[in-house]
DNA sequence: TTTAGCACTCGGGAGGAATGAGTGCTAAAT
DNA sequence: ATTTAGCACTCATTCCTCCCGAGTGCTAAA
């Protein structure tokens, strides 16, 4: 069934009005906010109606309505508009993104910090993707008798290192032999081909090679376990705190702990269509979710993977706002991985 | 002026009880908990001149009292007695470092998640020492005709990558005659020392070489800066939460805002003479902590840097069981950093 | 110096009245 | 058929007030 319009813009100004106020929305509020040369007896009337079709909810008899999780839903759908964002936000955004990320893999965590600073909600970022990553190529360099660096590279043009400390003596043409070994056999592979692999090439080199091979392989294979687990960033979580519906430490504190805590076992559908995604109380997942609202935005890493920002709040959050900053916030990041290089501040001379 | 055996017992039979229940400790209460064969009025009048010291303090006139942070740096310099870890408590330190921490430069972000699970407090994490750091040395690795990879090693035996995409082609040698330059040139030299060199360079080496150094040493830049901002590391904010202190939002929200933001501004006294240095309430620096404590730890990552890990929380904190489990867990911290690698699970069979 | 006894203080919780915003409903008006 | 004015009603919130009890300080005796 089709609301009429009037209907609409009501449910619309309830929104709007609650949005700004954080307190149930009266009749009377009604009329003087929306543009309707109606009696306030009239609203009622409507609002009763809404409130029977599931839009609004009344907190106690006596009190203005609010909009339910299905009202603010079919707001985000239909009824909200989109939202311009000024020169002066973009520019912030810009600024931020530019400042702030150095080097591509702090990415993940630096995006957060900087979207919780600008939206001032609590945020997680976090990395997706169905392809596996696979080590590309590996690198060993000599450091000193008893010392060597690992640099380990995946398809996704993620660099790692880790320097190794030996109690045998390694040269400079071993480490030359074994990194060829290990390209040859150990790239390509992803994270479930990669142990079994081990015993063949223990058989070709000496004891002693197998040992440092398996050394670097169990760091390849710690690199791909992390890129795998999805590692979840968060930041700014006492924002919380701010808004008037976490108030109370019974609201606040199990939503705090979750955000905390959210470690790989994130109970998100992190899929998306689209570059925004909204999800409203009772659509989250996790129970300590189901009073608050999600608005994440996804954008391109590149090697089949993508990363998901997104702020944690109420119900009663700005959406058009946020789905604006963050979706912007996104692109600007999907174009940093998309040229491959962070537009640092030192190249616009 | 020296306090009698009698005043110790009772400060400490307050300070111990305090710390146990979160409640105002009576007469009656002290009778019955210390062993001491006098009567409640006795400790009444015995615990007013405490008061007059300085070192308990009432609430309000009918509870029981509280120490002060003067009464907790007493207990905590004479009257503690040395917490010793039971088997089950190291063990679990001893798992969790092992199992947590797998790359060196992971340690500073994980301990403080280790030490927050451990403890249920709020925990802070950062590196800190007078010594510059330098790098000391670099290599550069060939991807692909316009992208290599940078290695940089600091004295500190920390290891960084980047991957750089550039527009023009470079070759294997033109990268092994660079890096050549680059160990020669850029090598020993600390953050302030590195940039008026860079003009030097450009004139030994042709146009294309320069943005090529230039780019290598604005990253060995990035690199040093980030080691002199002693970035700290928070973890487990909200648990703060979980003690009687703070429930009332007034008095967690600026706390927890204070360590969700403190940056590279913190304000506390990072220099320490022995491996715990314990901060009550007014001691510290920063208003935020006025009414709470931190323990901290230091450990020595070499390189003439050592690492500091706290723990924040109520004035009435167990002073003696954290200080012991914090000293383990940089002590095992030490031992990693001392013998350069990560005693990983894969090497004890 | 210690102790028993007692009056006193004060925070915290329970109960209850007043307040007021906002409703739903009815009956008249359009 | 819809809209509106009017009115009784509901209920969260606020502000008293009262009461309780834990714990104190003080006094006077041991």
């Amino acid at each position: 069934m089709e609301l009429s319009d009037r209907k609409k813009l009501i449910l619309r100004a309830v929104v709007e009005n609650y949005i700004q106020t954080a307190e149930p929305v009266g009749s009377k509020a009604i009329v003087a906010s929306a543009g309707l040369k109606v009696s306030s007896a009239t609203i009622r009337n409507e609002m009763a109606e809404l409130e029977s079709l599931g839009l609004l909810e009344q907190p106690h008899t006596s009190a203005g309505r609010i909009p339910s999780p299905q009202g603010y839903r079919l707001y985000v759908n239909e009824l909200m508009e989109e939202h311009r964002l000024t020169i002066q936000e973009t520019q912030k955004i810009n600024d931020a993104l530019h400042l702030k990320i150095r080097q591509m893999d702090q990415v993940m965590s630096e995006a957060g910090k900087i979207i919780s600073q600008l939206t001032r909600y609590p945020t997680f970022a976090l990395a997706t993707g169905s392809k596996k990553s696979v080590i590309s190529r590996y690198d060993l360099l000599m450091v000193e008798e008893n010392a060597f660096i690992a640099v380990l590279m995946t398809d996704g043009q993620v660099v790692k290192n880790k320097l190794f400390r030996v109690s045998e003596p390694v040269s400079a043409p071993q480490l030359q032999l074994l990194s060829t070994l290990l390209n040859t056999s150990f790239t390509g592979l992803t994270l479930d081909q990669l142990t079994p692999e081990l015993l063949k090439v223990s058989a070709h080199a000496g004891e002693e090679a197998y040992s440092l091979i398996s050394l670097v392989v169990s760091f390849a294979i710690e690199v791909l376990e992390e890129m795998e687990n999805h590692v979840v960033h968060t930041a700014g979580i006492p924002s919380l705190l701010a808004h008037p519906e976490y108030q109370s430490l019974e609201k606040a504190e199990p939503l705090m702990n979750y955000l905390a805590e959210m470690g790989s076992d994130l109970n998100l559908p992190v899929i998306q269509d689209k570059n925004v995604k909204i999800l409203i109380g009772p659509e989250n997942l996790a129970d300590e979710l189901k009073d608050s609202s999600v608005i994440m935005a996804s954008y391109d890493i590149g090697g089949g993977m993508q990363g998901v920002i997104g702020v944690v709040g109420p119900t009663r959050m700005d959406y058009a706002d946020l789905a604006a900053r963050l979706s912007y916030f996104a692109d600007g990041l999907s174009r940093m991985f998309g040229k491959g290089e962070i537009p640092a501040p030192t190249e616009e001379e």
